[in-house]
DNA sequence: TCTATACCCATTGACGCCCATAATATCCCA
DNA sequence: TGGGATATTATGGGCGTCAATGGGTATAGA
């Protein structure tokens, strides 16, 4: 299975070094072991990150798009533009740039969340408000864990 | 994964050279390494740059279009008898054609916009717009960016 | 001959690789 | 099953390499 899962809060060094949680190291491909692709979020100020994979499926997406229509641009203006694309050196460490580090309001600590296909990197205190009313909203809705497995939405 | 992704903004030196950024250098095919095409966008004051690969994937799809047609002429016109073929240099610069620099307002910065297959050139300040704008656009079509990446769109 | 440009060399700062350590988890065998 | 041996992880720090940039000089074409 390789989906990111569970969640850690790991330390930024003084070289601005962090750790990429060993269970996420191993759920990326053989072939690109040691790259990650960053992203901001739309949504929260969090970044988000998965592996080179998924990108090939997204540039074809885009790619079948008219050639010169205004939505090819903005898509490549907003998506390809805004992908950073890390390494992990030999210890499993990356950099966090420092544009995203301040989206997301990183200083010395970040908390790592499994979201299957991807993950995302918070501010730890904003990544437990977040779940809090994720949860939250779950329960109020009353949408059960099996509901959504099942499918009855 | 061959993609211009990413952005940076270079220096303009003296002898009005600039270093292609060294991600943009590794999408090169070993082939030409040493060889970019460039042209003027026809949406933006932004200058345009590819590979030789690339040419021959415009060039089939203008192809396609009816051949006596006006668009097929116009896009031969405005896109063949355009591009500028330049040179890299051993330490991974090159010159920017002056009516080129004076169609993007470049002066003593650029900034290098990864698009996938291609890239753009833009005068910094410029730049920052056209993604503000490109973003928003993208939000009010209510396209996230992680909605796009992973698929549910 | 003069100008444009490609090549060579130098500098600086950032980043990747190497080595080291402490804490934790896993294993293995008596 | 207990307890020591071993492996793995997160983390710290030194150092070499490479990218971006500046400038000198040779060379080719006008």
């Amino acid at each position: 299975m390789d989906l990111f899962l569970s969640q850690f809060v790991n330390q930024v060094d003084k070289k601005g070094r962090i750790s990429l949680p060993s269970l996420f190291r191993n759920v990326l491909p053989i072939s690109n072991k040691n790259e990650i692709l960053l992203y901001k979020s739309l949504k929260y100020n969090s970044i988000e990150g998965c592996n080179v994979g998924r990108l090939n499926e997204i540039s074809d997406r885009i790619n079948k798009l008219d050639f010169f229509s205004d939505d090819q641009d903005d898509f490549s203006t907003s998506i390809f533009a805004e992908i950073i694309p890390t390494n992990i050196d030999t210890e499993g460490r990356f950099l966090i740039p420092e544009n995203l580090k301040q989206y997301a309001n990183i200083s010395e600590q970040a908390a790592f969340i499994g979201q299957g296909h991807y993950f995302q990197i918070w501010e730890p205190k904003a990544a437990i408000e977040r779940q809090n009313q994720s949860r939250q909203r779950l329960i109020n809705s009353k949408k059960t864990l099996s509901s959504i497995i099942q499918g009855n939405s």
